[in-house]
DNA sequence: TATATTTATCGAAACGTTTCGATATTTGTC
DNA sequence: GACAAATATCGAAACGTTTCGATAAATATA
């Protein structure tokens, strides 16, 4: 039968207050004491039960992970990663994190999910575009949030993000230094907050370069930003006169289609024209040539999220602002030096 | 405030006894009291609390769901469907699904879950190839567990599959309607359990259709089984003599690049061979022409081993066995009548 | 040494719900 | 109507841990 906070306290001769005082890392025990106790509870090999733990501190120790069931089920995994990072963090702050999907025609009356019915969680975490409804709703029950890669519109959240611009900005600086002075942007999806400030932060990179924007450069109008939707689009590089030797591609997706096209209609990439992509997807490395990118930290941005609502629920406090993840340029082999 | 039960018992003028046992569905409780009840549950707003019923019952109500990282990461979503399918059917019984990764590398002294560690679960599902040394483990602490399209080697086991041999069958069955009598099998990672029970599907189909079976029309030496290795392996089809009409490949990933490399070599699909994969991925819809495939139902998958872990929980009994999850065929363009 | 202050440990109550046996009520039989 | 059996409701204890104020022990000051 499991150890109980008795057994512990009984070996260790303290009294079970004792115990719960080390347990909890309380300050107003004495070194001799605690270091009794760590070595009883190792011995006994104990863990204090979640339930009653729970129940006695009026906390549940769960953190609730809500995200769109589409997002979920996406092919490239980049809410899996954002949702491990946080389970990873999780285990260090001894929370669970509850992981539920909610439909994007999301109603209250049907749809919220179980655990804030329930107020079985401590905090929420919120990744990628959520229902404006199910926002009001959680802000409603003074329930601590955290949005990851996706901001409500309204009033004051705490949102962490990759740094898009900077990203972009870096992609710039590494085909400039690449001698690259007609440089193209090919985008899809352009409702979604991270392609616009990828747009912005090539643009930016264009003018800290010195170099003039060109909105002839600029392909934007697909509608997703799919490997389909590169190749699609890349005809339209084809078309330019003079010809850019670069192209930023705002996901790797895109760059991955756009480079079949090219290579396709024979185009010698990177010799003719560099491409440099965003994300570093697993698929990356499996095309010809490998593709440079800005690596993004998938995971990083979920334990980012889990520390801050952490934060939030110990300090009882609502600490609001964005946190931005710096990403880095991967040079690969779809970029070289410009040719003349 | 949160109603408790003293809320409810008092306005509905019972005894707290009585209110959990209309809130746990006893059948000493008359039809009156409970409706009444009932009625001031609704009103009130009432859930019971989660760590308070846990602790007083000795249960968690929580179901773990274990993985290895590498198969909740990947691009083919197959196993976050799995769990997709559970968390929805764990709604319905009131469970909250705790999903955690191990790493291939296991070792007990450092990956065990925490939810093992701390009792926190009621019952385990396993999704996919678990290390062993991790099966045994949860076998140790006599907790309920079921496996999903994995059973491991030792031992009686609750284990849920795809039936993999009757859909293959069914492919068979489908191109010999259009009259092909020359059918080549396109696999890969025959280590898969689920590979060998197609390639033995392919077997048996050709078997009832009256078919000899022919190894030569066999392809099965890819370590892997993507879109690359369906590419890769496609040329083979081509060698043989005289050329087979159709082709059944072991997943739409390998159906798809054996697509791509026929069509690139200038043969007609389906007018010159048909292809039918497995799965019924996403990618299948967009892909010219779309796969007939055989489509299995991955969220039903998870549902059903949710049932069968609650079953076993409530049951305080190892329910043992294999259930097999029917597939279906379904019927796109990329097969046609054999061409004479 | 006596007194005041600080630190450490403790005992008991609380937390919200379930369980089990006691009790009350209803139903059935003679 | 009396008695037995079945059904319905109840009260109190239990569940394992935290919290808070009381108490004990240690330290500092005069």
């Amino acid at each position: 039968m499991a150890a109980t906070i008795k057994d512990v306290a009984k070996k260790a001769g303290v009294s079970v207050s004792t115990v719960s005082l080390v347990l909890n890392g309380k300050s107003n025990v004495s070194p001799e004491t605690r270091t009794k106790v760590q070595d009883v509870i190792t011995a006994l090999e104990f863990y204090p039960r979640r339930n009653a733990r729970g129940f006695a501190a009026r906390k549940t120790f769960n953190i609730g992970f809500i995200l769109t069931e589409d997002h979920f089920s996406r092919a490239e995994p980049f809410y899996t990663k954002i949702f491990l990072g946080t389970e990873f963090e999780a285990r260090r702050h001894s929370f669970y994190v509850l992981l539920t999907t909610v439909p994007k025609n999301f109603r209250s009356g049907t749809h919220l999910p179980r655990f804030l019915l329930e107020k079985n969680v401590d905090g929420v975490i919120m990744a990628g575009w959520v229902p404006q409804m199910l926002v009001e709703h959680v802000q409603g029950m003074s329930i601590p949030a955290v949005f990851v890669d996706f901001c409500p519109g309204r009033g004051r959240h705490t949102c962490v993000f990759m740094d898009n611009e900077s990203g972009a900005s870096q992609a710039i600086d590494h085909l400039v230094s690449l001698r690259h002075q007609r440089i193209a942007f090919l985008g899809g999806d352009m409702g979604h907050p991270s392609m616009i400030e990828r747009l912005n932060g090539y643009k930016l990179g264009l003018a800290e370069n010195g170099l003039q924007y060109d909105s002839s450069l600029v392909v934007v109008d697909s509608d997703g930003s799919s490997v389909d939707d590169g190749y699609g689009a890349a005809h339209r590089l084809l078309a330019m006169s003079p010809r850019p030797t670069a192209v930023f591609a705002c996901n790797d997706a895109m760059a991955i289609g756009c480079m079949r096209y090219l290579t396709e209609q024979g185009v010698d990439v990177p010799g003719e024209l560099s491409i440099v992509g965003f994300d570093d997807i697993e698929q990356v490395l499996m095309v010809e040539p490998t593709l440079t990118t800005i690596q993004v930290f998938k995971e990083e941005l979920g334990a980012i999220a889990l520390r801050r609502i952490v934060e939030m629920i110990q300090e009882k406090s609502q600490v609001t602002g964005t946190v931005l993840l710096p990403v880095e340029l991967v040079v690969r082999n779809s970029t070289c030096k410009a040719h003349v």
